[in-house]
DNA sequence: GTAAAAAGTAGTAATGATTACTACTTTTGA
DNA sequence: TCAAAAGTAGTAATCATTACTACTTTTTAC
């Protein structure tokens, strides 16, 4: 655990200070401007490290790059399979189905994903 | 477009026939039991014509592999971090929140995804 | 029917996002 | 104050997925 590393804190405020779902290479090269040398592999770790503690989401749309979130309230991406967008929707609970009001977007299909431990995980 | 491949038409049946959420490597391995000489870029292909035309879903977890399932009715996935599992949860709307109601199943974060077209993209 | 175009496939090679690894630096705590 | 622990930069390795090529099957026009 201990404190936050320099590198860390700049990818979680990167993070947190941008309104899109980046890659983690987009998170790199956001972060490179303040911290040059920074490595790649240290982003994908502190990455990796922020999403198990929870501090950040991570979106798998299915485009072969891992997207991801600073805003862990519960919302929906909508997800454009054309251009590859991914806007968020702030609803709380029971619009699922009705999203064809959000800015005229169209949804196809949805994928909705709760990530937790199991019965048999829990001892 | 054309009618249903031999090939296409086994891995549809094995993803129907199936009730778990198995890989693109879980599907070779179960329709080679018919077609021993199936082509893995044969699989890849053809889960991602009939993902793209809407017959299967496509779930991300976040593991390092695309998951293929073959209900296409509106679900939640409920997936543990611990061993990797993936269960249906067949709620319709507005119990994304009381989760813990499922078999002991205890969520920390949720990520839900709506594939479809963006307005931009709709002309 | 039949031959040429179209669509699909098997098998293998290539790609590229992610992870692992090593030597080095920084932090921690007794 | 110094040794153990944690974190990092940079590079090499991994491996799920995609691309490619030669071949087979299906479709379509005559």
């Amino acid at each position: 655990m201990a404190n936050y590393s320099r590198q860390r804190e700049a990818i979680l405020n990167e993070l947190q200070n941008r309104c899109d779902h980046p890659t983690a290479a987009q998170v790199y090269e956001g972060v490179r401007q303040r911290i040059p040398n920074i490595s790649l592999g240290t982003v994908y770790r502190n990455l990796a490290a922020l999403a198990e503690s929870g501090e950040i989401l991570s979106v798998s749309v299915g485009d072969g790059h891992e997207h991801f979130d600073g805003d862990i309230s519960f919302h929906l991406h909508l997800h454009c399979r054309e251009c590859g967008s991914i806007t968020d929707v702030p609803t709380t609970e029971g619009k699922l189905k009705s999203l064809s009001k959000y800015d005229g977007f169209i949804p196809e299909t949805s994928v909705c994903v709760v990530y937790g431990k199991c019965k048999n995980c829990n001892q």
